[in-house]
DNA sequence: AATGAATGAGTATTCATTCAT
DNA sequence: GATGAATGAATACTCATTCAT
């Protein structure tokens, strides 16, 4: 209601230049990573220059809200597959899903890559993630589906894992990623094979020099 | 003998600028990434700016004779590899050594990772590392311990999927990669699963629209 | 009076906005000099950078405005010191006061230093200070007490000397100026010098080539 | 001869480009102060921008090699004073000179007045003609033509506010200052007056709280 | 063949000022 | 009249590449 009533015009057309300049920016970072410069992102989105530092303040705080746009998509994501009937598909499904996303954004990786390049707000969204599918799989670890040994953020890492393999041939077959998703997938559900040789990770942080425990 | 031929002189120096620039180079990209600067290569090398810029033309030429010279190692140790007794042991010695050159080396994923950056020799090298790949891949499935479905250029593929699982893992927990290894491998021997669902990759090309048929 | 003759409610709005601005920009610029952004001022007034730009049209604006305080101010103390008793005391005691402004306000004296920072009306109140100053001299060369080839404008002209002097000093010690304002003084009184070798200045113009004569 | 023999070319034009780079910074920083862009600095000296930045990493060395310059040939000047027959005549040939460098370059001032400008190099420097022009003034105090509560900083301060003393003049009378030079030296010589009422300054130092000591 | 100086396009960021609301 | 979003020119600095010596 406030906000309906009052400044309508002023507001409108910010809000519709920061909508520019996020899709703007989404877009060619996704397409060619990180390293456009603010000018061409200004340029994509019709503003100018100084308005989208008006906006951000600097270029890591682009990059910031636009990797936090994308994980809390897969938070929500995860959080909603929560619910699903059956726990394997669920986790299938949010795997699906996160590898689809990251196909679709060059500079993500990169932003997750780059501690340089996280804020704070960034790792928070990171750890949220995790937790979140950890979750789902602890429920398909319960049914048996899924070997006992792996943890949210295995999966999470995994996702980054599976694009990455994928990228190469993004261009001649940009399905690909299916495949070493279903190859992962099989490898997560070999409940058969001997335990993994290397302890689970703790959570992601940017210095953190042992991971304490067996 | 191919160095005896020449003049001993000039061309003695020229080889030696070679090596010093080459392993600077090497060393550089490793750790830092593409984005080195020549000006810091040549520093750490020894040699002058335009030294460097007369044995590799370019940048991204420099680039692509690194990226050589780690593929044409990974094809030795592939081909090597061969002659191993039992493939499976093989095939896994390979893709161990595999990921730690990738691991130590943060440019080679990059590289790979961007077509533009790439140089017809380096696409040659990879379809090279590939098919000693292949060999590999094709006893190990021969034997059973292997799923069927699966091709050196997976293999390939998966080196770099499974660096960049534990890439946000590096500082703090080094050895991660041998987890997700581990965890593909699995992926790799669960010859009980179902067939992969979507069909393997053509030989890795830059630009190709797409590969009819399936 | 005058502020109540206009209307009470938007009118008394904007007299108090251009009380929080001259606060504001007269702290910031004395605090750090011209090069304080007009953003900065307008966030510490509390008001908005477009209600800035309404009451002063741009920047040279706002610090012409706030060096005519400055000016103003010491204009009264000038006359005000007038009317003391001993001309020499007064005359001290204005120095005293006028180095003491200037030591207070970083901007005060690259404005001075500035002629292109300069409006008309600033000169104006250079001239108005430099007569004034001039009766306090006259007064106190009528005594004898100080020589009597100096004017009222070298007076003020050696108040920037006098601060300019101490400045490097500013920060170890604060009060560094009196040691020069003592020295310059006697200067002024040493009235056994020789007389000057250069004749006193015209009054201070903006552009004005040269004054012939001498 | 090593120089002459070797590379005279390459070198030849290299020293010629920072002799037109120094020149034009200088003259540029002389005529409008430390804010003059490297850009039009460039242009001036008819060189790329890059080639500025070669020479000098950056502004602040630019501006410290400047500084220095000018500090050196002030050092230089009050040490061949030294040899001069009269004290006070050396003390006060010393002072004209220094003015007049100062009056020819706006930047001068404002590096010495911003201890942020300053290079460890500048503040050695300024130090250095402290103490050479602290051998000037003691043997003016010596022969009681000079009072005697008066140092080397004290007079190198003292160019300075001289110079700004005429500073607003500089337009309409460029040669203001040897009135006011002649009026300090006044102040200097007026060995009947009483002592100053300020501790002599400590040397020139970025950050000192109290100078020690009565 | 080696050198390293010169080049100039490119980068992120700032800021006075304008203008739609 | 007040607001604060938009503008775009300007700034210091970097770097791959070229070229005179």
């Amino acid at each position: 209601m406030t906000e309906r009533a009052v400044a309508p015009g002023a507001r409108a057309d910010m809000v519709r230049n920061r909508r520019l300049l996020l899709a703007a920016a989404t877009e060619a970072f996704a397409e060619r990573g990180v390293d456009v410069s603010m000018g061409e992102i200004a340029q994509r989105a019709g503003i100018a220059k100084g308005t989208v530092f008006r906006h951000f303040p600097s270029k890591n705080d682009l990059l910031a809200a636009i990797t936090l746009q994308l994980l809390d998509g897969l938070v929500a994501d995860a959080e909603g597959s929560g619910t699903a009937d059956d726990p394997v598909t669920a986790l299938r499904a949010f795997m699906t899903r996160g590898v689809e996303v990251l196909v679709a954004d060059r500079a993500f990786c990169e932003v997750i890559g780059r501690p340089s390049l996280q804020h704070a707000e960034v790792r928070g969204a990171i750890d949220r993630l995790c937790e979140a599918v950890g979750v789902l799989t602890d429920r398909a670890k319960a049914q048996g589906a899924v070997r006992g040994d792996v943890t949210g953020t295995d999966i999470v890492l995994l996702l980054g894992g599976i694009h990455q393999t994928a990228l190469p041939l993004l261009e001649q077959d940009p399905q690909a990623w299916r495949r070493y998703l279903a190859l992962a997938f099989d490898g997560l559900c070999n409940t058969g094979a001997a335990a993994l040789p290397h302890p689970p990770p703790a959570p992601l942080r940017e210095h953190q020099v042992t991971s304490p425990g067996a």
